[in-house]
RNA sequence: GGGCCCAUGGUCUAGUGGCUAUGACGUCUCCCUUACACGGAGAAGGCCGCCGGUUCGAGUCCGGCUGGGCCCACCA
């Protein structure tokens, strides 16, 4: 057996073993196997920039759970992809490139993208590697691949044949500086400061006063509207009102929709301030005035605003209507306002056609196939139920960029939809035709939102699109991992899919991790300016430490990252090569050969082991991690280092008095223990566990630890006299330590009489001569029911 | 306003109703014992948020309160 050299260099193994994992394929799936399949449905990061600390916790989750069940005799399923083709790599290419996408030549545009992309790409699932991700990196797939949009738009193709999509002119949420529709997922709660203002309507000869935080959609008022029950405006009913500056006239309309205690009870009704907004219009059939152009600034109908940007317009119209006498009062006041959470712009609502999947019909499907899935933890499921429940608008999955897989679809003039044949996909109706189809059409703009596609990952790692024999044998898939922030999005939408194509929720499992806070419980984020990157951290103290730190919190919590933590990680794999490195250089003339008898010690860690490993194999079976984190730890420092290694010294050093075979029975539980430790490691650290292992236990080259089997709980193993023994042994010798430390003497001093309560008699016959070496004891008595000890003379140097 | 989660020594945390409440970091004392001082042996430090209830027994279950976090709604 080889010596472990002194010191262990992460940088330098990390970096040895990404290469060799690749060059070995250590990792790929194996399809021509007959092992079971664990299938994990990857999340494929963002491209918008590099891997960051949130990433690194939550793929560290996935991927020790990935490396589990691969020891388990799984054969695990774990593909790698990207996604590319959404508006956040959309905007970092124009931030890189220094472009603006709607000012671009399409195909321009198109080829800058994908050549932004490609540059992109290499370097940024360079990090994910890096951090020991055990997925099969050889094919990774690109959500703007051509394969990827052929199934992306076969999926579009079925659910248009399955009536699920529909196309329709309608007010939908606008981002005016991403100039596309955006789905309601996609907003993001922001506190506002603003203005809330009371303005003076006509209504014949009387003035109403009318709050609102947004005069500038004055011109676009198509009605007043009141409580029923509201005494002060009961004699308007049926009246009209004359708009201030614009001057055309509204209805005033009874709704009990209306909050009589809000501003002044009176509130005005725009084409479009809000939701509540549309419903008015809807309910009432109000005419349709549009004052706002697709990139936020007031139209030509607005008359000397036209042109203006909205804020510019608030403030002009507030200055006409207070020369006017028509402004009463303006107050601050915090709001809460919808912003599109890419870029932070205020939404707006635009009547424009757009493409949506049909989700508020089938709301109770929808909420149903959560029930065929285990969520980790359970009451993540209770989010994704409310979310559902909650749900006020279809899914729009139209998208006004360049940039994105397009819709397959062209228009007659009469604007009947054409679609194309599968076998034609993928496709772009701006540069091709439908097959066998004449005359002239109406190619569709634009491009499919980014998670109408990502809403498809199992799909299109199983190869769906393709047919592919896996898709049938492995969907579902076994688990799906991603973070709570994108259960309304990634998981609504992924199961969505699952049901609206297969009929079933799309994995068996869900597990959800947490966020990583700073080390105060702040969210990190660029403005505070307290973000970590992992690319340092990784640097600095190894990825083992870093995943060490993430294995610490149970999954769905948030962990706040605190470097002591990740030092503590570093510190574990510094323990481990030294505890490795210790029990080798007492294994070096170990030839395996068995001992006649085990001795009761090693039978006590033997026995202790099979407890272990039992333990921690439920426990990382039902995803809970840190918990077999924590008892392969402790095991490992207490148990087998402070205790069993310090016990065994004596019996390995001196064969001559303690006897060949008491050495060899040593030998034999230290080689089995240490292996069956670096295992229960493995998942975690992954880079230690594997460098030790090709030290001590790799049968050749191409021998990982991450492919040898997971250790067997042996039921014959576990032996409880052993363990009354050894617990008896520990106690004592944890007792003697304690006499040691309060006489402030060294540890090595001796015990000239060990005096044992006769109690612990039948249990420390089987392990005296351990414990005398231990303790450094010269004579064991058992007397009375006390234990005392005398200590000799400290050995002087 | 609705919902979900959380509340344990200075900090972070384990804790499936039952013997002296886990561990880590920090603090203090001692020990450089031929794997490791990124180590070892110890010590101090807790009305387990508050109030009730269930129970022979509650950090653990139930109800209420208080204080945090998150999600959703509120945008007139």
């Amino acid at each position: 057996m080889k010596e472990l050299p002194k010191t262990y260099d992460f940088k330098a193994s990390e970096r040895k073993w990404k290469e060799a994992w690749e060059a070995n394929k250590t990792y790929a799936f194996d399809r021509k196997s007959n092992k079971p399949v664990y299938s994990i449905d990857t999340p494929p990061p963002t491209v918008s920039g590099k891997m960051h600390i949130g990433h690194s916790f939550s793929y560290a989750h996935e991927d020790f759970i990935a490396r589990f069940h691969r020891m388990r005799g799984k054969n695990v399923f774990y593909p790698f992809g990207t996604d590319d083709n959404g508006l956040a790599t959309d905007r970092l290419v124009e931030k890189t490139k220094k472009v603006k996408a709607k000012s671009m030549k399409r195909e321009d545009y198109l080829s800058l993208a994908h050549r932004t992309v490609q540059e992109i790409l290499p370097g940024f699932i360079e990090d994910w590697k890096t951090l020991g991700m055990s997925c099969d990196f050889t094919n990774p797939y690109s959500t703007i691949s051509e394969a990827v949009q052929k199934a992306s738009q076969k999926g579009f193709l079925e659910l248009h044949k399955k009536g699920l999509v529909y196309r329709k002119e309608t007010p939908v949420s606008w981002c005016p500086h991403c100039q596309t529709a955006i789905a309601q997922a996609e907003f993001e709660n922001v506190d506002m400061t603003s203005h809330f203002n009371d303005i003076i309507f006509k209504s014949g000869a009387e003035d109403l006063i009318v709050a609102t935080t947004r005069p500038e959609l004055l011109p676009a008022c198509v009605g007043l509207f009141y409580h029923p029950a509201d005494e002060r405006y009961q004699h308007l009913k049926g009246s009209f009102a004359k708009v201030p500056l614009f001057g055309h006239e509204v209805p005033i309309i009874a709704d009990e929709t209306v909050a009589m205690d809000k501003g002044t009870g009176l509130m005005m009704c725009c084409t479009f301030g809000d939701k509540e907004d549309i419903e008015k219009w809807h309910k009432y059939d109000l005419p349709l005035r549009v004052v706002i152009t697709k990139d936020g600034r007031m139209n030509e109908t607005t008359g000397t605003y036209a042109g203006t940007t909205l804020k510019e317009a608030r403030n002009a119209i507030k200055e006409d209507l207070e020369r006017e006498g028509l402004l009463i009062s303006s107050k601050p006041i915090t709001h809460p306002v919808n912003v599109h959470e890419r870029c932070g712009t205020d939404i707006e609502f635009l009547n424009t056609y757009q493409w949506f999947v049909n989700v508020l019909d089938h709301k109770q499907a929808l909420i149903k196939a959560a029930d065929d899935i285990d969520w980790h933890p359970p009451h993540m499921k209770t989010r994704y139920v409310h979310w559902v429940e909650n749900l006020n608008w279809d899914w729009c999955i139209s998208r006004q960029r360049h940039f994105g897989i397009p819709f397959p679809v062209w228009y007659t003039n009469d604007g009947d939809v054409i679609l194309p044949r599968e076998e034609q996909l993928p496709i772009d109706p701006l540069t091709d035709r439908p097959a066998g189809h004449q005359g002239e059409l109406i190619p569709e703009h634009d491009v499919i939102d980014t998670w109408a596609t990502s809403s498809l990952t199992p799909q299109l790692a199983l190869g769906w699109a393709d047919n592919n024999p896996l898709f049938k044998k492995a969907f579902p898939m076994d688990v799906r991992p991603q973070a709570h922030d994108i259960i309304r999005t990634w998981a609504f939408y992924t199961i969505t899919r699952g049901v609206y194509h297969e009929k079933k929720a799309p994995w068996k499992h869900i597990m959800i991790s947490g966020f990583v806070l700073d080390p105060k419980g702040n969210k990190m984020s660029k403005s505070r300016g307290n973000v970590i990157n992992p690319q340092d951290v990784m640097d600095k103290y190894g990825a083992d430490a870093l995943r060490y730190w993430a294995a610490g919190s149970k999954l769905g919590d948030d962990q706040p990252y605190m470097e002591k933590d990740v030092q503590t990680g570093a510190k574990t794999v510094n323990k481990l090569w030294n505890a490795s490195r210790f029990a080798l250089m007492q294994l070096a003339d170990y030839d395996g050969t068995k001992p006649k008898a085990l001795l009761a010690t090693d039978k006590w860690m033997l026995s202790k082991l099979q407890r272990i490993i039992k333990e921690s194999t439920a426990t990382y079976e039902s995803y809970e991690y840190a918990k077999a984190k924590s008892l392969v730890d402790n095991f490992f420092w207490n148990t087998f280092c402070d205790h069993y290694l310090e016990i065994i010294k004596d019996r390995i050093y001196n064969p001559s008095t303690r006897g060949e075979d008491a050495k060899r029975s040593a030998q034999h539980a230290l080689h089995r223990s240490l292996q069956t430790i670096l295992k229960l490691f493995a998942p975690i650290m992954p880079y230690v566990t594997e460098e030790i292992y090709s030290y001590a236990y790799a049968k050749d080259e191409k021998d990982s630890i991450h492919t040898s089997d997971w250790p067997a709980y042996e039921e014959k193993l576990m032996d409880e006299a052993a363990e009354q023994s050894g617990d008896a042994l520990t106690e004592v010798v944890n007792h003697v330590r304690r006499k040691k430390s309060e006489a402030n003497v060294s540890l090595k001093t001796p015990v000239t009489t060990l005096a044992l309560p006769r109690a612990l008699q039948k249990a420390l016959r089987p392990v005296e001569e351990d414990l005398k070496a231990v303790t450094n004891a010269q004579t064991i008595t058992y007397e009375g029911d006390e234990l005392a000890i005398e200590l000799g003379e400290q050995e002087k140097k």
